[in-house]
DNA sequence: ATTTATATACGAATAAAATCGTAATTTGCG
DNA sequence: CGCAAATTACGATTTTATTCGTATATAAAT
């Protein structure tokens, strides 16, 4: 059982600051702020302060057992992936897939390989 | 060739309206804030003063001949898809259209029909 | 014509999100 | 130790989004 309750949408800049760590599986805030500086360019203290806000509203943890501190997303990917899916499933695919679809695939090519993943997840379906 | 320059990203109430919009095709203020009104709680006047934004901003038109201005979108429904899709793809997905398809799919049980459509789709990419 | 209902215009208040400056603290080094 | 570099804490500002109040205009009804 998931002690996850959380229903919590983070706002964009959030959102940047999870991919990291998703990405990283931990980080400092220094080593954050350094990947996001590549598109994005806000003060240190900004993203400090992003990550204790997040830290409060327990998007992210982090151990502060050194001075130091490290922090770990707690908000995992496939949630966020669901519920920003959903949100736009209703607001601007009327709750299609299939719609969804053609617009994701019209936009890029997948390849043979992801093509055989689909069919198959189709299959469990029927 | 489309005169539609319009890299404008729509915030949460924008969006609300255009859905409203693309729905009806055209709708005076009244008709969208009625709409709305089913679920969500904000005075005549909001709903106004934001399609009057959007009207500046080039995301919608209007038609004011008669006293009752009467207003119709001007971002498309699959622009503004390909680019709140596009942002999530990269945001949430690491630019896999199959990796946002299990997760769409997964979501919610697609209809049979959902299902015919999307196996065709993927027959015309092999 | 006067009243009533309904519109728009528009400034301003409120709320939410993002940014920053500065003080205080810790760490490492000379 | 005493100084420099890096860190956290945190209030305050700025920016963006949302909401609303009020003035004014138009149209319909009596």
């Amino acid at each position: 059982m998931g002690n996850n309750e959380l229903n919590i949408k983070p706002t964009q800049s959030e959102l940047e600051i999870l991919q990291v760590l998703w990405q990283e599986g931990q980080a400092t805030v220094r080593k954050v702020h350094e990947t996001l500086s590549s598109f994005k360019d806000a003060g240190y203290t900004t993203t400090l302060k992003l990550m204790q806000i997040m830290n409060e509203k327990g998007l992210i943890g982090r151990d502060d057992s050194s001075k130091t501190h490290v922090y770990h997303a707690l908000a995992s990917r496939e949630k966020m992936q669901q519920q920003f899916l959903g949100k736009m499933m209703s607001s601007l695919f009327d709750g299609s897939p299939s719609q969804l679809m053609i617009q994701a695939l019209g936009n890029q090519k997948p390849s043979a390989e992801e093509i055989e993943k689909i069919e198959k997840l189709l299959q469990q379906y029927k």
